[in-house]
DNA sequence: CGGGCGATACCCT
DNA sequence: GGGTATCGCCCGA
């Protein structure tokens, strides 16, 4: 029996609380850069880069035109995962926000790898520079061995290998803000926010 | 370090 | 059948 897994004790700081997603996507995106996405195994980044969808009002979220059996996850409790599949090949992260029914959450789309570089180069093997570890959405997943296995875990509970923790580093006081990238739909909203001036950030 | 391009499979129309 | 909440490779600066 070794002891590399001890438990909540092995996060590099405190879990979110269920109350930290239980707003507004906009409102919760900004306030996730600097937060740190953690797996039990080791390996962690701190979020520089992430975009709000969802709700009603919003034409290019999943959940736009309803509950489908692919984006369930986004329509349930807030504090869990939200992990889908895009381009036939790339799995992509967000963390279900807002009111359980809502259909409201935040895509990390951005990390700066933090610990377990080691393993993410292993994760990530035509990666040749640690910018590109976790610099867009699909490859953070790649890096920490996020697929859609993990669609649905709790975040909060943190029992099922993955959460997102605060380690005492504040967001940025003025955030840069921009539009989501990828889109033919809702171009113009302003829902992207990321570390100014991070070499991390996937587009600047 | 940034732009152009092909690859890829699942979902919903 | 069309359209993706993208990436890696290649090229040129």
């Amino acid at each position: 029996m070794s002891g590399t897994l001890r438990g909540a004790s092995a996060w590099p700081g405190a879990p979110l609380p269920r109350a930290f997603y239980h707003r507004d996507s906009r409102i919760v995106a900004p306030q996730l850069l600097n937060k740190v996405l953690a797996s039990a195994d080791g390996r962690s980044g701190r979020i520089v880069e992430v975009e709000a969808y969802g709700g009603a009002i919003d034409p290019a979220a999943h959940t736009y035109r309803g509950k489908t059996v692919r984006n369930a996850t986004m329509f349930g409790p807030p504090g869990h995962m939200y992990v889908y599949f895009t381009y036939g090949m790339h799995w992509c992260c967000n963390a279900v926000c807002g009111d359980d029914g809502e259909g409201a959450g935040v895509l990390v789309r951005a990390l700066e790898p933090f610990t377990g570089l080691e393993q993410m180069r292993r994760a990530r093997p035509r990666s040749a520079s640690d910018r590109d570890l976790c610099r867009g959405p699909a490859r953070l997943t790649q890096a920490l061995g996020i697929s859609g296995i993990q669609d649905g875990i709790d975040l909060v509970a943190a029992q099922a290998g993955f959460t997102i923790v605060d380690d005492g580093i504040a967001p940025p006081r003025r955030p840069a803000r921009a539009t989501r990238v990828g889109l033919s739909r809702a171009t113009d909203l302003l829902w992207r926010w990321y570390v100014p001036d991070n070499r991390y950030v996937s587009k600047p």
